[in-house]
DNA sequence: TATGGGGAAA
DNA sequence: AATAATTCCCCATA
């Protein structure tokens, strides 16, 4: 490592912040940076973060203070931090919290209270939001708390528009601070299993524990709704779990999909003192509603047309819930917020992997499920072997010379479809099998051709879209005894949680660079049962590709996962000289 | 009860 | 900004 200074960090004022990976210091900075600060882009050697209004307000939601970011930034920083940051965090954090919502003596009344006269006057003048705001007069009967105090100025709301509120709230730049009460519900007896059915011992980890202790925060005002943020694989279902059982009331689980629905209604059987006749699956084929009910999130959006209502909103009030979990919470519907505005007095839980929204709606998931309760640093939890070390190797390859002027004369879109089939890649993927030999490796892809292409010439089986369960099923359990070493996937892999564990993955093209896409797949398929699994990414050199994978690692360095890019010069096996350039850190074992 | 098709979504 | 593939829903058939 040359230029070891152990400050890592070059603090902006247009609230960027460079990291110098290089830099001895470079991991504690990114740990620290990594709790107010989005990761924007993550080349070899500088990565850029960006401090932004969101992440800020969740900093703060979670109890920071700007002091305490500003002291670490100025801790890891090489040069005096600019002025304007200071301030401007100040000020944008201070705005969490500038207004708050209080319950009144009144059922179906919530009190807005400030004790800023600016923020006031402008709520007062604001077109929209006036007509939602009753202008609170200290002489009339209705009550406010007096104990402990309320802030004196504010407004009257309607309980109904609660969440319309804190939506248009959050986007006018304050995010209220929730301090109303959330309605129990229904009770139900549920503890926790000590065993699994074959006898494991169970135990619930440490930071689970604190995961659920951050969300219900003993039922204080302005807690028992948020989210959890935990890597893939640190058993964000145990969260939702205990979280159910430290509450002990009736709970609604919404997922993504239907293996997923089917996934937590096992581990509800297997972990859980629940009775099976206690846990329902409201999906497409069943649609039981039971104390405790496992839902997609797709039949609570679904409708004939355009124009009908939901026909299955009536599930969420069809209980008396006193819990809801969104599983996966970035992948939560646009329209599910709609209903979800309505549900503000109940207990929402967000479990995900990831803040981050490919259509940019984050603040309505801060508004309307909660803002992060807790999170847990990567680092963290491989460190104490709950989760696997991961290598992320890009390799780039030419375009074999016959493919460069049909590439060159192509437009935009076949570009990208010639850089993702070129033939080379396979080439690749062999030499990286034969180097993992007697792993267990998944071959993923996005073009159902070149998937079949390449399982002709690797011999090893296709698993598709097309590919019906019962074949899925031998397929997996084929891979899982280890007498299919190498498994070609299309997309399935992405939603496939019922996939066994791989502990090699060799992405041969992903689509147009979604980050959610590059971690689901890095996560669901590389379990903790080794120490080491490696992912490793192929793409042509000198095409659109490179663009886009840029953008997919962003996520990845977020999390801390490490990549390192290796240029492609023929097989090293077989070129008596092979100049293969590598930068980033070493992957080699 | 299973299977296949159409439409929508992200 | 965009592709292709997948999955989910419901409904119509058998």
């Amino acid at each position: 490592m040359f230029n070891p200074t152990n400050k890592p960090l070059i603090v902006q004022s247009d609230s960027t912040v460079l990291l110098d990976v290089h830099d001895p210091g470079a991991e504690e900075a990114r740990r620290s940076l990594s709790q107010f600060a989005e990761l924007e882009k993550s080349p070899e050697h500088i990565h850029t973060y960006r401090i932004t209004n969101l992440s800020l307000w969740n900093a703060a939601a979670a109890g920071f203070s700007p002091e305490e970011l500003l002291g670490s930034l100025q801790d890891f920083s090489r040069f005096p931090l600019p002025d304007s940051l200071g301030i401007s965090m100040k000020e944008t954090m201070n705005r969490f919290g500038a207004l708050q919502l209080f319950p009144t003596s009144e059922d179906k009344v919530l009190y807005l209270g400030t004790r800023q006269k600016a923020i006031y006057a402008e709520l007062e003048a604001h077109p929209r939001l006036k007509k939602l705001l009753i202008p609170y007069d200290p002489q009339s009967a209705r009550g406010i708390q007096t104990e402990p105090a309320v802030p004196p100025l504010g407004f009257l709301v309607q309980l109904l528009h609660r969440g319309t509120i804190k939506q248009q709230l959050i986007n006018l730049g304050y995010p209220v601070e929730d301090m109303a009460p959330l309605r129990e519900g229904s009770p139900l007896d549920i503890t926790l299993q000590d065993r699994t059915p074959n006898g494991q011992p169970f135990e619930i980890r440490d930071y689970q524990t604190q995961s659920v202790q951050a969300f219900l925060g003993e039922k204080r005002p302005g807690t028992g709704f948020g989210t959890i943020v935990l890597p893939c694989g640190a058993g964000k279902t145990i969260v939702g779990l205990a979280a159910m059982a430290e509450l002990g009331q009736e709970t609604l689980i919404l997922t993504t999909n239907s293996s997923a629905v089917h996934q937590w209604i096992r581990e509800l059987r297997e972990k859980t003192t629940l009775e099976e006749d206690q846990i329902g699956e409201y999906t497409g084929s069943k649609k039981q509603i039971r104390p405790v009910t496992v839902a997609t999130y797709q039949i609570l959006v679904w409708r004939p047309d355009k124009e009908s209502d939901f026909p299955h909103f009536d599930l969420l009030r069809s209980r008396n819930w006193g819990l809801v979990i969104y599983d996966e919470v970035h992948l939560l519907p646009a329209p599910m917020f709609r209903v979800t505005a309505e549900l503000q007095a109940l207990r929402r839980l967000g479990l995900t992997a990831t803040l981050v929204r490919e259509d940019g709606l984050e603040r309505e998931v801060f508004s309307l499920v909660g803002p992060k309760r807790f999170d847990i640093p990567w680092k963290d939890l491989e460190g104490r072997g709950w989760i696997a070390q991961a290598f992320c190797v890009e390799y780039r390859c030419d375009l074999p010379e016959a493919r460069k002027i049909p590439y060159a004369t192509a437009d935009r879109r076949q570009k990208y479809r010639i850089a993702s089939e070129n033939p080379i890649k396979y080439d690749i993927a062999e030499y990286l099998i034969a180097k993992h030999r007697g792993e267990s490796i998944l071959v993923i892809g996005q073009y159902l051709d070149q998937l079949r292409t390449i399982s002709k010439e690797l011999g090893a089986p296709l698993l598709t879209g097309e590919t019906p369960q019962t074949e899925r099923d031998v397929l997996y359990s084929k891979f899982r005894e280890g007498s299919i070493k190498v498994l070609v996937v299309s997309k399935v892999a992405n939603f496939a949680i019922d996939l066994p564990d791989a502990s090699v993955a060799i992405q041969i093209s992903g689509s147009f660079g979604s980050r959610q896409e590059e971690a689901q797949r890095l996560g669901r398929i590389l379990r903790p049962k080794k120490q080491h699994s490696f992912f490793y990414t192929i793409i042509s050199r000198n095409t659109s590709e490179e663009e886009f994978s840029l953008n997919r690692q962003k996520f990845l360095t977020e999390q801390g996962y490490r990549y390192s890019i290796e240029i492609w010069d023929g097989d090293p096996r077989t070129d008596p000289a092979p100049h293969t350039r590598s930068s980033g850190e070493k992957t080699e074992a």
